[in-house]
DNA sequence: TGTGTAAATTTGGAATATCATGGGTAAGGA
DNA sequence: TCCTTACCCATGATATTCCAAATTTACACA
């Protein structure tokens, strides 16, 4: 899982080092998929052999010739950079990307869960503000709870009581 | 799996190079079919061996004599130009092909999975630009992630509850 | 808690290999 | 004979690999 967010620098050749944590969860592969993020936050997102397995997976399960997929495979296949790390644990990030995502000079490497984003650090620091706004919205934390509980449930195999949850501000 | 975009030149003599990475795709294979893609694009389809022996098996499980089955194997099979690469990884563009995708000097190779495109740069470019405003539409976001969510359960095999996905936008 | 040592990681640069492309030559068909 | 095709080699550009220094991090010991 790719957790946490590191900082980077883009050398005269346009090399970057992968954070070593973040080559741990690529499970030993060597090559790396790059793409601008689908959302239009500006950032690019990034995963392993492994996603992109997932996401081939995924794609075939659309309707061929449907206008999600092709717009889909577009974007995610074909529009991806396959990148292989060196011996360092350095990729070359493509020109086309850098343009793409405004990354200049140093660059914030930021966990995803399956997959992890590139960021230009100052579009990070915005969207990282905006994020923590969001995510202190009370529906935002309602939804988490509402969603956590049914987890727990499951998982929990009876251990746990379904997620029927008491409002606190009832009463 | 053909991933990424490449751009390649015609020369004088017609011939293209295929990139070193669809040739690692092509599995050591130098047999290449290409056809004018089904859907009316108007880029060219293309895909090694292993590619046309699924399209063999899916055509021949077809009715015989339906008019779909005919329709299929006259653009895919009759349709097709069976061409070999030369040592250096180039094939040569039969001039029928160039002229039906409008093919002059430079074109562009397009992953797409299971088979590759092959564009005029221009074609490309706008195609690109449709998809990428199809793909960042909220639709084809949500029909993304609810596809992920059913891939992510089946492989995790219970180590992820079902993809009964909770909406944030609620209570 | 502070310090020294060892390991790992990041960074810079040079050597090497690979690839895209151009051109030449001989064989085969019209 | 002329044209096309297949096969061969050459070369510049690009990417990859290799080596080494600098920096950071982790660990052991005082």
């Amino acid at each position: 899982m790719f957790v946490s967010t590191y900082e980077s620098a883009i050398d005269a050749k346009g090399r970057v080092s992968i954070p070593a944590p973040f080559r741990a969860a690529l499970g030993g592969g060597t090559r790396i998929f790059l793409w601008p993020a689908l959302d239009g936050t500006g950032c690019l997102e990034g995963g392993g052999e492994a996603l992109m397995a997932m996401y081939r997976a995924t794609l075939t399960r659309l309707a061929p010739q449907s206008e999600v997929r092709k717009a889909l495979v577009t974007r995610i296949i074909a529009g991806s950079a396959d990148l292989k790390m060196d011996e360092t644990g350095r990729i070359k990030l493509p020109e086309e990307l850098c343009k793409a995502a405004d990354l200049t000079d140093r660059i914030k490497f930021a966990g995803n869960i399956d997959s992890f984003q590139i960021w230009n650090p100052e579009k990070h620091a915005a969207y990282n503000t905006a994020m923590a706004t969001a995510a202190a919205a009370p529906e935002t934390l309602a939804a988490f709870g509402r969603a956590y509980s049914e987890v727990l449930h499951q998982q929990g195999a009876g251990a746990y009581p379904a997620p029927i949850l008491v409002d606190g501000s009832e009463g």
